[in-house]
DNA sequence: ACGACAACTGTCAGGCCATGACAGTTTGGC
DNA sequence: GCCAAACTGTCATGGCCTGACAGTTGTCGT
């Protein structure tokens, strides 16, 4: 790797000694100024010699931590992610795939939204405002997204006993998970769900497509 | 707008006068530029700086024409969502919404990989590497399709006739026609298709949607 | 403890992207 | 021809991000 990667892994690894302990009070320290700012100022107009400065280190150090400032706000999705794997897992081998993706899927939002995992539910809404304003962060969040679903891929096909590298199907399930993620998250900014909580759009959207799709036109 | 927002509209408007022949012309060169060197360094290697040299202006008026690097690769991916719009404008008006939407996006595609429209196939190929290669295009033309999701969606009531301010439908069908582009080219970079045209896997997994995503588990 | 070694950080320098301000040139309309 | 609008170039600036190098701190073996 590059001479400069020398953390960007493991945000796990307690108790190993002061070193790691510390590294991981700065990320901690840097995620948590750098929302603090981004609520008051926005992501765009909030610097990353700002976040630096507030935990007091450098901003190359920052960029020890992060490879880029939009990684900040990628963190949770990140975490999100992998918890929606980790329930996947738990899910009872029998279930429809769809099923067990709606359900994994809604339920860690869901836990989201209340506040589980330590996340704060305010801050979980403050990265869906940044989403919208933010074309970079939204930009990234595809990104990561895109490539996530990869994973995600594979873990459907070995649930359907299929080759992933030979049959479709679970690209499609797992095109369709992500798909039903922002279809969600498009109707909820637009307004269309009401007062609705996102979880429930996505729970909607999941049913929706279990369906079937095969709309018929106008008639 | 912004006082540099001069000329970021109207790619069209022919025949107007010198002026907008100039600027035709200019912006064709730019971009004709642009790939060439994309394709010979890459995209994160090439500068704007070089563009403009190539084409003998001023960087600062190459921000006049795009409004970032990346933008040049999507003026493609926008005239090809145009040809969706119209062609899906064009299908009979009985025909199911999915079935719709398969047959524009195929053709459109297809016409892509086969020269119309003025593309070079060759030129669609390097966009599709580059998408591939340097996370800054795959992020930003995600977030435009993001953004376009909602034309489509709108489109997509209207065919159905109902509201999309109230009916999730509509929004479901867009992004899983978004969905279908986006899983084809996962599969499709991946190598999962052989040596399938684009196209065709797009045209696949229109047809696995429409048969419902309901896969079983294991058995 | 102590010293060697690795890991982490700060400083410095620099490149690239992007934008505002301003002045000069070209174009179109009268 | 002349004026106003549109377009471009130059200059200056700010923010993001990275490589290089030196200094500091933690770790581990002895």
């Amino acid at each position: 790797m590059t001479p400069t990667a020398a953390v960007h892994e493991t945000p796990r690894a307690d108790h190993q000694g002061r070193r790691e302990r510390k590294k991981r009070r700065t990320r901690e320290a840097l995620v948590e100024a750098a929302f603090e700012l981004f609520q008051e100022k926005g992501f765009d107009a909030t610097t990353v010699e700002e976040i630096a400065d507030a935990v007091d280190v450098s901003s190359r150090t920052f960029f020890r931590y992060f490879a880029s400032k939009e990684e900040v706000v990628l963190t949770f999705q990140e975490e999100q992610f992998a918890a929606v794997l980790e329930e996947l897992l738990a899910r009872p081998a029998g279930e429809p795939v769809m099923t067990a993706l709606r359900k994994t899927c809604v339920s860690v939002l869901r836990a989201c939204e209340d506040g589980a995992f330590g996340f704060d539910p305010e801050r979980f809404v403050c990265i869906q405002e940044m989403m919208e304003s933010s074309p970079a962060v939204l930009g990234r969040s595809l990104e990561h997204g895109q490539k996530k679903q990869a994973d995600l891929t594979r873990l459907i096909a070995q649930r359907m006993g299929v080759d992933p590298s030979t049959d479709l199907r679970p690209h499609v399930a797992a095109g369709a998970a992500t798909c039903a993620f922002r279809s969600a998250f498009d109707a909820w900014a637009m307004g269309v769900t009401g007062d609705k909580r996102f979880s429930d759009v996505l729970a909607e959207i999941f049913r929706l497509l279990e369906e079937g799709i095969n709309y018929p036109s106008k008639g």
